[in-house]
DNA sequence: AATGATCGATAACTAACTTAGCTATGTCAA
DNA sequence: TTGACATAGCTAAGTTAGTTATCGATCATT
């Protein structure tokens, strides 16, 4: 193999432009380390749904159902169709459907709200309460192996880096949706 | 409202179990700081599939096709369906059907190996690079807005933390797929 | 030359959503 | 009160992102 110099590699014969313009993001001029994280990041992202997806069906649910039923069991019971929508950031028809599955699993309970009757407030049962108790297990395994690596303290670090990456969506989101002609 | 002591609120009637038993992801004994940065990682992921969707659907293109379109501009030439499929985590027919459609729209050649007549590589075109050198300044726009509370320092640390939990995802699918009875 | 493995293509299916439109209920001004 | 409009959830129908099962063609091995 014949190993020219490094900025005139062999096999890629074309170079992909910068992809930020920061400087605390670039080393030496060069974007390569934050391009590689950023793909690690996005690599994560589908490897966490995966993972979660294993947990999800281990007990019989699809991942969109395992997710509401965890989000429902952070929310406490004052949650309505529409507040789950939002927060999952889904459409409501779709929580309408996967909620409904779950009310026929015996996992959840569709009260309709007396003062307001359009309102539905959803209510996990007895028996979604036991199946969470059931994987609780599961879940410390899984997170224990998957935040193996963390030391004490990286843990807070952790945190602070997500917190900032996600306080940053809606602005990264609106920038991808109207910068586009 | 009547604030009870902090261990018991009024809305949630049940409470959920701890999620690990790692002593360094524990604060005073409570998973709670633990569970809502895993939450917020999980809605990081989501939007962060979100924010590329805008970018594929601002250059005509699905998510998985963006996706394959950045992945082989960043593999270089020698890449074959399998070996996408490979890299991507998806099945070979799917990479099959999808690079179809970006050699319709005239991003990819498909162009069968000489040597091994079996094999097809998949080489992104002049018309492809083109495309990535349009999209190349919103993505440092979106780059930018995204990684912008990355203070000096921080994308070491990121990277650091990133590639740990990276590392750790192939054990922990692992232990979600086997632990299930 | 036959056998078996490998690579990519095709067919048929499923899951995870969406949008469009409906119904029932609540709100508010004339 | 009564329209008129808004809001909450439901239904139907379609789309997209994947999957598994199967197959034909090529390669490797005996």
């Amino acid at each position: 193999m014949n190993q020219l110099a490094d900025d005139k590699q062999a096999a890629p014969a074309r170079a992909a432009p910068l992809t930020t313009s920061r400087a605390a993001l670039l080393v030496d001029g060069s974007d390569r380390p934050f391009r590689d994280t950023v793909r690690d990041l996005v690599d994560f992202s589908a490897r966490l749904q995966q993972i979660r997806e294993g947990i999800a069906r281990g007990m019989g649910l699809t991942p969109p159902q395992y997710n509401m039923l965890m989000t429902l069991s952070q929310l406490g019971d004052d949650v309505t169709v529409g507040d789950l929508a939002e927060r999952l950031r889904v459409s409501v028809p779709f929580v309408v459907t996967e909620t409904r599955r779950l009310v026929v699993l015996g996992l959840l309970e569709k009260r309709p709200d007396a003062v307001d009757r359009r309102r539905v407030m959803l209510v996990l049962t007895d028996k979604a309460w036991a199946a969470l108790d059931d994987i609780a297990p599961l879940q410390v395994s899984v997170n224990d192996t998957l935040f193996g690596t963390l030391a004490a303290g990286d843990l807070e670090t952790l945190t602070r880096l997500t917190r900032g990456l996600l306080s940053s969506c809606d602005a990264a989101l609106a920038t991808a949706l109207d910068k586009r002609d």
